[in-house]
DNA sequence: CGAATGTTTGACTGGAGTCAATGAGGGTGG
DNA sequence: CCACCCTCATTGACTCCAGTCAAACATTCG
């Protein structure tokens, strides 16, 4: 974002809101008047299913933009949950409107937001939908850490990760058990590490192979 | 949409295009200089994967917009084909900036489309990642058949899907066998019909339940 | 020290994939 | 007109990946 573009964010902005581990912070369902920027802090995107399953949708990372479906469409699809200790930038959903309308742009810059989202989305749909528990698995990796280290800068090799192993499973539909198996057949070949919220990743260039995907970084900026 | 919106659109309008059963309307990772709205005919969308299989995103029906993600990011995250003959509204990417510099609402009505696609995208995923082969085939059958209906409107119990079982295989991420030996379940349940491109559901109701889904119609219009 | 949460392993089962073959139509060319 | 081919639907046999059940560890916490 430009500098003006910052500057009417910030009009925009209503305050700064830190909430604890595990707090909801949209309900599927719900009519939020607010929306967020994630600042600080990961959470999960989720929704339950009718038997009690739970699928994760995503996980929430700094910079991420939540609430949007909320903003438009006036009702969530899925929950949000702080995993960790989060900080967030607080908007007003009634002041969308007068945002989107202080500049056309801002209109299309939320349309590009939603569209990165799909993107993402479909991307996991295809290997959830397509890929053995290896190959889903290194991709969901792979991706993290692109994610992570796209935006932090800081490529160590390391990166935090406070979830569990349910979360992970709950996002690639494996059953907990079969995704442990999964992660020591990755960890034994001495692909990746997993200790605590500290996950290794020894080496991505492989770990790619395995999950059929690639290292690239995502567009990040709309091109208009 | 209302007359206003009509007539905004028609400026924006380029010219219909008629395409052929099986010809390609978008292709991923192109960067198409036109945006479409289906007016009639079916067609699909996917992606493939490196080792070959393919992964269908979403049927297309009446009435979708496709090209967002090419219009907004400037890339298609998936492909997109006819399925049948197709008449397609076709816009010019160009205008598009023109058309929501014009009323900064446009810009709202193209993120809700966005995330309307995002919302469907989300309830796909959970299908796909966790349900059986029974329950994702009867869950796409309600889904597909709320969403047929709601447009069209005539609601006699059947539906014209000219797609093939290989189609709802890979939408479901399932075997195209699998998936057969599944509909030959359903059809002896008496739940539904499905002969050559007509698709007919016996009883919804039972579906919805086999399907752990609701008949509930989507929103269909932003709340601004 | 128990209680709670999360990770790791093993044994067993079953749903879904793969391979393979048979039908069932629809086109087409000899 | 019919043999041939091609696509798609259907069915059976077999295999295996992943789910379920169950139990043992490991940590943290009150």
């Amino acid at each position: 974002m430009s500098a003006d573009d910052v500057t009417a964010m910030q009009r925009f902005k209503v305050g700064e809101l830190v909430v604890d581990a595990g707090t909801p912070i949209l309900l599927e369902g719900s009519n939020s008047p607010q929306l967020f920027t994630a600042l600080h802090g990961m959470g999960l995107r989720y929704r339950y299913l009718e038997n009690g399953e739970r699928q994760v949708i995503s996980f929430v990372f700094p910079g991420d933009f939540l609430g949007l479906q909320a903003g438009v469409m006036g009702e969530m699809g899925h929950s949000i949950e702080a995993t960790t200790k989060m900080t967030l930038c607080v908007f007003d959903r009634r002041e969308l409107w007068t945002y989107i309308k202080s500049e056309p742009e801002r209109g299309f810059e939320l349309a590009w937001l939603a569209a990165v989202e799909e993107h993402f989305m479909g991307e996991s749909l295809t290997t959830v939908g397509q890929r053995t528990a290896l190959q889903a698995v290194a991709w969901a990796f792979v991706r993290i850490y692109v994610r992570l280290t796209a935006v932090a800068g800081a490529d160590d090799g390391s990166i935090r990760f406070p979830f569990k192993q349910r979360d992970l499973a709950d996002a690639l539909g494996l059953s907990l058990v079969h995704t442990n198996k999964t992660i020591g057949i990755l960890k034994s070949r001495q692909l990746i590490g997993w200790d605590g919220d500290v996950v290794q990743i020894h080496d991505l260039a492989a770990l790619a192979k395995v999950g059929l995907t690639t290292t690239d970084a995502p567009k990040l900026r709309p091109i208009m």
